[in-house]
RNA sequence: GGCGCGUUCGUCUAGGGGUCUAGGACGCCGGCCUCUCACGCCGGUAACACGGGUUCGAAUCCCGUACGCGCUACCA
């Protein structure tokens, strides 16, 4: 198995295994990333697209988005436009599309009634009940029903008569009788054998194309040369493989990619959390933590590296490194990655990202050098844009409001108003207004008063943020200024004595 | 039921016959830093699903069992 040879063994991006390079060593790459619109982007989805970007990046190849919207009760162009804005945010590139497959509807039944004329697929007259009731039937017996020519559960004469009257039929591919091998990068040698095959749909009794009818023709058209994609198509490779070779094509390089769970250890979905794209996004997470959290999540660098840039990440991606085995997502984790992201960009995109979220908070941009310095003073303090601007909205206060529970053991200090004012008297002199400067008034008042600096900065940290914790204080004094300072102090003062 | 795939700390993972008294990360616990919180730093907790082989030696190779997941549609 090629893809258990590591080192200076051949890989894909090596080409000199012929199992995982069956196109012309020169050939381009061509992956495709092609999620039907159910009307927003699953991680596990998202999760296959970053391997599709990753690979098409990494080996100079073209990647290309198409919509699965051939089942058209649930695809509109809303839907397929929120697909794109949740892959653009997340930072997934495509070269080409999106292509819609129910426009190439024409080219789906062009190719079917090729392999009709071409005998390698065939009528068939049953009725999806009179199927349904084979199955039932030999169900009871306690055998599987597949459907291969020549087993119809129908009669001959019944066939023919039907065919006779121009009867609706479906349009059956015939399923070679050999075994069907291919090397999967991600899970090694697979094999189908013949005895589980079923002679597949491909055109329904209404003459609409089949999913694997467009699947195959799409791909074949679209020259897509690895087809990255959940694991739940694994069982359906066979038949796509089988399509491949009876229309005459190369068949492609395929990777299957293990599911997402959820904590529950069930696929993930909406009930075991969230579940899509656009949930993250609206929980603050940064795009670039979502798209690192997944791209680790079933795969990894082969070294310690974890925080690691969509550049870095191309550069260190190989699918020799992709695993085989469902993992869990894990949200504690990708908050911790997103905190790790929230402290090291640059302000500015911290900025630009946490906008609608500080407008929902209420905060408005009249100040962006004081936006800009709260938010940095905070941004090692939250874990997502959300929780940001909920620290930052206090920064933007006329009054705060004191909670009394918190505010309590202050009150129960005697002289800590007249402390207060008289910290607040010098604060109104200080010049300049900066930290050192009110570090230094404070500690030296607190030295005439012959109390802990603690003693006074822990109050004054409640007069001016309403919290008992949060950044270094006199970064946070120099930051509110001179009059909100005093202002919040005289508020404190008063609530002090009320 | 049949077929396919999987199983290392709670979670994500490293591991490719001896270097494994199994490494890293998240979480959790403790400590340092410190005006508090957070960040950061240091330390701790915790795993090879089970049973048989093969081998001088197995987390690693083989077989079986259990469990999980996927497919088994005129869904995609």
């Amino acid at each position: 198995m090629c893809r258990r040879t590591r080192g200076s063994g051949p890989t894909l991006e090596s080409p000199r295994c012929p199992h995982l390079h069956p196109l012309m060593p020169d050939s381009p790459v061509r992956v495709r990333f092609a999620p039907s619109p159910t009307g927003f982007l699953h991680v596990g989805g998202a999760r296959t697209a970053i391997y599709n970007d990753l690979l098409a990046q990494k080996l100079g190849g073209v990647n290309i988005l198409r919509i699965e919207d051939t089942d058209r009760r649930r695809s509109d162009e809303a839907m397929t436009r929120q697909i794109e804005d949740a892959l653009r945010w997340i930072g997934v590139e495509w070269d080409e599309g999106p292509y819609l497959q129910s426009e190439r509807l024409d080219r789906h039944l062009e190719r079917a009634h090729q392999l009709l004329a071409e005998g390698r697929a065939y009528r068939a007259y049953e009725t999806p009940d009179e199927l349904d009731a084979e199955r039932a039937r030999l169900q009871k017996v306690g055998e599987t029903f597949r459907y291969r020519e020549g087993r119809s559960p129908l009669a001959a004469d019944e066939i023919a008569s039907r065919a006779d009257a121009g009867a609706p039929f479906a349009v059956r591919f015939r399923m070679p009788s050999e075994p069907i091998r291919f090397v999967d990068l991600v899970r090694g040698e697979v094999e189908f054998l013949p005895e589980v095959f079923d002679d597949f749909i491909l055109l329904r009794s209404d003459g609409s194309p089949t999913y694997h009818m467009s699947v195959v023709t799409d791909d074949i058209d679209m020259a897509v040369t690895h087809v990255i994609r959940g694991e739940d198509h694994l069982s359906n490779t066979p038949k796509h493989i089988a399509l491949f070779e009876r229309l005459g094509a190369t068949v492609p390089t395929f990777a299957h990619l293990p599911m997402i769970l959820g904590q529950n250890r069930k696929r993930l979905s909406k009930r075991s959390g969230a579940a899509s794209v656009e949930e993250f996004r609206s929980q603050g997470i940064l795009p670039q933590a979502l798209y690192n959290y997944l791209a680790l999540l079933g795969w990894n660098p082969g070294d310690e590296r974890e925080v690691m840039s969509r550049e870095t990440l191309v550069e260190a991606f190989t699918t020799e490194r992709l695993n085989d085995s469902a993992a869990v997502f894990d949200p504690e984790k990708l908050a911790w990655m997103n905190a790790q992201y929230m402290s090291t960009l640059d302000l500015s995109e911290i900025l630009s990202h946490a906008a609608p979220f500080l407008t929902a908070a209420g905060i408005g941009v009249a100040d962006p050098d004081y936006l800009a310095a709260a938010v940095d003073l905070l941004r090692t303090r939250a874990k997502t844009l959300a929780e940001l601007s909920e620290l930052a909205a206090t920064y933007f206060e006329e009054n705060l409001a004191y909670d009394p529970e918190l505010t309590a053991k202050f009150r129960s200090q005697e002289d800590l108003a007249e402390h207060l004012e008289q910290l607040a008297a010098r604060y109104a002199a200080v010049e300049p207004f900066d930290k050192e400067g009110l570090e230094r008034e404070l500690r030296a008042l607190a030295e005439a008063l012959e109390v802990k600096a603690g003693q006074l900065i822990h109050p004054v940290r409640m007069a001016l943020t309403g919290a008992k914790a949060g950044p270094p204080l006199f970064d946070v004094v120099e930051l509110v200024g001179r009059e909100a300072t005093a202002r919040h102090l005289a508020n404190f003062v008063a609530h002090l004595r009320g």
